[in-house]
RNA sequence: CGGGGUGUAGCUCAGCUUGGCAGAGCGCUGCGUUUGGGACGCAGAGGCCCCCGGUUCGAGUCCGGGCACCCCGACCA
């Protein structure tokens, strides 16, 4: 392609409304155009690296055996009030109208719509596992779009589901999806962590997220280098420090005026605010939910959402607390039996804690479970924190924050009971087929790679989803022999398959490297009348300082080299 | 949805306090000189000052309402 020729040009300062480095890489670049909020057109620079990684997941989505299908991005409403979706993600829908006033939506996923499909045309165990993909367009109005393409409302997306007649032959294809997902983001150059992640309300017991580092991510992830152990913010679990052993002392009251927090009662009291108790309160559809945990640690409100699957979980106001004939600041559910008890596990790393004694400026002392007060649920709902142990080993936890680009599901049942989704058994005996999800963002893999392959100057693409492999700089192009040269390089290159971006236009020196350090293509060939009396063509590296003088016969030969080595 | 910010040339922004000819740099067009890291000269094109209403002899500027975009949070499989 020759840059003269092509859509999209480079800008110089950034637009004011871009913050996130990929988002001003992308638009000084001439990649994308925005429309509205997150809503954005690919030029075709943009548009060519977006079909490279297309390419690369389709290669590895039939090498695992999955069949690629398109389905509509336009829905009846209908199938989603079946799952009960519509309700599920709110406003998160977009909903339309046709003529007839039937009521459609633009499909934020398609679990609907693939499952009423292999419903119609899998009867049989015989036709089981079985997996189809697809890369679609899907639509989500979501709450805040930003970070140019990290987060839009409309946007591509590969997605695979997977039908079984078991939870074995679901492990089975889940694994396949996590390989496939691996050699993905192994062959587009983008080292991804996986990390255990939280399936949310819907999914299943298993769960990975791919995250590919960068501090522009949403995505908080918790690791340990000595083990390995990885996960998400929203699922990390840890290991805590045991409290020291001691006898179970009998409880005793103290007066602690003026103290509310842990921080004034652990000074009033002299003790470590884990030797604490803290008491938190929820609230979910008018019932009050009493949550106690060590108090030097935070609740993890996805946590305590996923084990209490109450819906619309908030915290209590203050007048909900008091309405309930609780002391803001001095509770605790020692003597309250008849409240709704969650208890997180770390109750149980200690004795003789301090508690509130439900009573105005007072506390317990040496107040102990099961002891003192019951817990009508017990589970680990404790927020992960950086520097605390490895849940596995004996090694600390470091934070990381990361991009979302893929995400895994076993999903179960759901989709395939509400639908009926059945297939018959040997036997000749009915069952639901058990599913499992696997999604890949393309578009925000695109601006992720941006995010995490750049300099000062610029775009440093990865080879496999580049642009174009090579850009061709002619420097002194009214020069007859520079022009010529040029010219046939460009044809000579592209003759043995190379794909090369010819920056043929009539701009000083500066503003083509500059250019071209901004474009990030891997390979860069400069000529000039300079090079041109040594008989030579300078070949660099973007991801390099310096590049080299090469004969000009030796060109293709040392192109192709750099290509592969890089 | 809560909080904050911004809307003036394609881009970055000044002008608004104190109402009185619509501005700069970059980019764009033409001509000439330049040519290895965003060159220079000359000449030019380019505006619904976000929209609607109000105050005023007069509004980019003051007042009211709305909209859009960005950031933080909530939310988000």
């Amino acid at each position: 392609m020759r840059l003269s020729q092509s859509l999209g040009k480079t800008i110089r300062e950034a637009p004011a409304e871009a913050e996130t480095v990929s988002h001003q890489l992308m638009l000084r670049a001439g990649l994308i155009y925005q429309v509205a909020a997150g809503l954005y057109a690919y030029l075709p620079l943009a548009y060519r690296s977006l079909r490279k990684i297309e390419e690369i997941i389709r290669e590895e989505m039939n090498l695992a055996g999955a069949q690629e299908v398109h389905m509509p991005a336009l829905q009846p409403l209908d199938i989603w009030e079946k799952t009960g979706r519509d309700k599920a993600l709110g406003e998160t829908l977009f909903r339309v109208k046709d003529r007839r006033e039937r009521d459609l939506v633009l499909a934020p996923t398609h679990e609907e719509v693939v499952t009423s499909l292999v419903k119609s045309n899998v009867n049989s165990y015989r036709d089981l596992p079985l997996i189809v993909y697809q890369i679609q367009t899907k639509f989500r109005d979501e709450p805040r779009p930003r970070a140019g393409l990290l987060r839009v409302r409309e946007f591509l997306m590969k997605d695979a589901y997977s039908f079984d007649s078991d939870e074995a032959g679901l492990s089975i294809s889940y694994d396949k999806m996590s390989q496939a997902y691996k050699n993905i983001f192994e062959r587009t150059g983008l080292p991804t962590l996986v990390v255990e992640a939280d399936s949310g309300a819907i999914g299943g017991k298993d769960s990975q997220e791919f995250v590919l580092q960068a501090e522009a991510g949403e995505d908080t992830v918790l690791t340990c280098e000595s083990c390995g152990y990885a996960a998400n913010l929203e699922r990390a679990s840890f290991g805590l420090n045991p409290l020291p052993a001691e006898k179970e002392k009998p409880l005793s009251e103290i007066a602690t005026p003026g103290t509310t927090t842990i921080a004034e009662v652990a000074n009033a009291v002299g003790v470590e605010e884990s030797r604490i108790l803290k008491s938190v309160f929820y609230i979910s559809e008018g019932k009050l939910v009493f949550v106690v945990i060590r108090g030097d640690l935070e609740i993890n409100e996805i946590k305590l959402g996923n084990t209490l699957k109450m819906p619309d979980l908030r915290i209590a106001s203050g007048e909900e607390v008091r309405a309930a004939d609780i002391v803001p600041g001095y509770a605790s559910a020692v003597g309250r039996e008849e409240l709704f008890v969650v208890a997180d596990e770390s109750i149980n790393s200690g004795v003789n804690f301090v508690v509130g004694a439900n009573k105005d400026g007072y506390h317990l002392l040496n107040a102990n479970f099961p002891r003192d007060f019951k817990a009508d649920v017990m589970a680990d709902v404790a927020l992960a924190k950086e520097g605390y142990n490895c849940p596995n080993c004996h090694s600390t936890l470091n934070a990381r924050k990361g991009i979302e680009v893929g995400h895994i599901f076993k999903l179960g049942s759901f989709y395939s009971d509400r639908l009926g989704a059945t297939y018959l058994d040997e036997h000749g005996k009915e069952h639901s087929m058990i599913m499992g999800c696997y999604g890949i963002g393309v578009g925000r893999l695109l601006a992720a790679a941006v995010e995490q392959n750049h300099d000062d100057k610029g775009i440093i693409f990865p080879n496999p989803i580049a642009p174009y492999q090579v850009h061709l700089i002619s420097l002194n192009s009214d020069n007859d022999s520079v022009a010529e040269l040029s010219d046939s390089l460009y044809q000579m290159l592209q003759g043995h398959g190379f794909e090369v971006l010819y920056d043929d236009r009539e701009e000083s020196a500066g503003v083509k490297f500059n250019d071209a350090d901004l474009l990030g293509m891997p390979v860069r060939l400069i000529v000039s009348q300079r090079n041109l009396r040594e008989q030579a063509v300078e070949v660099k590296l973007r991801s390099e300082d310096s590049g080299r003088l090469v004969p000009i016969e030796e060109i293709v030969d040392a192109v192709g080299a750099m290509l592969k080595t890089d």
